[in-house]
DNA sequence: ATATGACCAGAATCGTTAAATTAGTCATAT
DNA sequence: ATATGACTAATTTAACGATTCTGGTCATAT
């Protein structure tokens, strides 16, 4: 269904040439042509691609999700302290950061998103509008990854505000005032570490990383389950 | 120039009508016939008080301002740790949570504030965009009231967004899985109570003070002086 | 088989004009 | 003196067809 023709290279070819003209142009103002002459191929063959306009929009959505989960976990991965949760959730400002699209997903950038935000079956609403979800927070918390005297809920909130902040402030006032991304990011982290990070660090990491294994096999099964469902009904 | 008339009564009467329909349909929805039928008089007397809707609309955010400073200082003189700069700016958060107007001021609404923001000389980008402006932030550091290895430009960026996100967030995602707000105020404090307050608690709230009384002063002088002008202006 | 781009129907945009609204004034009334 | 609201000039909105644009298709070419 959602891919007529079996020629990789060419599918994400076309995904890119869409992100680089959605976040610079926004969605409205990017036509088919314009992505297929970006592409460097015609019109129709975007059509073995995707059913539509809104269909490859939503692939390009999961490919950057996709790509934003991996770096996620890629930062982990790199982080000595990658377990606490205080890291885990500096990454998830830094691999957002790295994303324009990511970004203005998460702002709702109406300029960029476009007119597929007022769709009413959108794909937003179901993936639950924060980068940190509070069920999230609450198993980290039961695995004593972080401290039993906070609230998820609020903690959770909060980490989504300060995200959320992060890729909107410079809309808002004088960009020229604004201090560097990075010690924003790492004057967050160490916030966050003060305020989640039980007195036992080394356990709490250990702790946490379980988790995040846990969470990441998770993941990587739901992936693969989608493409499962797409071979079969592509048959 | 700004007032013709003496009658403060009616005066504010006409900022009452103001705030509430501006706050209700924006201010371009607002028309002057509208705030003079919501005040009870006509609209030839809205002239009598203020020289255009644009000089009316400046009067009403004059106003809140200082209400909302007023406002501000209120509650830290009833906060027995009104000296902690964790609850000098929790009580920024209470105030301007309390304040509709100062909210979509601070979440630039365009919808609120409408044409006025598009004007040239608009009085925000003088009052600079943020609650916390960082020389403040520097001033309590070097008085004591803040340790002294947290980097002043990054906390005071860091506050400000989130003030942005507490007063923006519902506008973003799905308004039921917001806490309430004043558990996500006090959870804001306790982290930035972590973050900020020095080993030496009393000292660090009589450092406070001392600072926060200066200010004061500062700014029931300015006003004076703002009156002062006005009154010879008007002559 | 695979890819192209001319083509089409429907949607969005534009230019124009008419109608409605509104900020601000001022002759009149109190 | 003070206040009113009918009035006006100017701006905003609504209406409208004409025109352009764009998502999607498909006969044709490779």
């Amino acid at each position: 269904m959602s891919t007529q023709t079996d020629n990789p290279e060419r599918h994400e070819r076309i995904l890119d040439a869409a992100a680089n003209l959605i976040v610079h142009y926004g969605f409205d103002k990017t036509t088919v042509s314009d992505i297929a002459r970006e592409a460097g191929i015609s019109k129709g063959a975007i059509y073995l691609h995707f059913d539509s306009k809104d269909a490859l929009f939503e692939g390009l959505l999961m490919r950057e999700v996709g790509r934003y989960n991996t770096r996620w976990f890629e930062l982990i991965e790199a982080d000595p302290e990658g377990g606490l949760f205080s890291s885990l959730y500096k990454n998830v400002l830094i691999a957002l950061n790295e994303s324009d699209f990511m970004s203005a997903i998460f702002r709702r950038d109406t300029r960029i998103l476009g007119s597929y935000l007022r769709k009413e079956d959108n794909l937003f609403k179901q993936m639950g509008g924060g980068a940190i979800r509070h069920e999230f927070m609450a198993m980290m918390q039961s695995a004593g990854a972080i401290r039993q005297d906070v609230d998820p809920q609020v903690m959770a909130h909060i980490m989504n505000m300060l995200a959320f902040g992060l890729v909107s402030m410079d809309d808002i006032i004088e960009p020229t005032t604004i201090p560097e991304t990075d010690a924003i990011i790492e004057g967050i982290a160490e916030m966050m570490d003060r305020m989640l990070t039980p007195e036992d660090r080394v356990a709490a990491s250990e702790a946490g990383k379980a988790v995040v294994r846990q969470l990441r096999a998770q993941v990587e099964n739901q992936v693969a389950q989608t493409n499962e469902n797409n071979k079969e009904t592509d048959a």
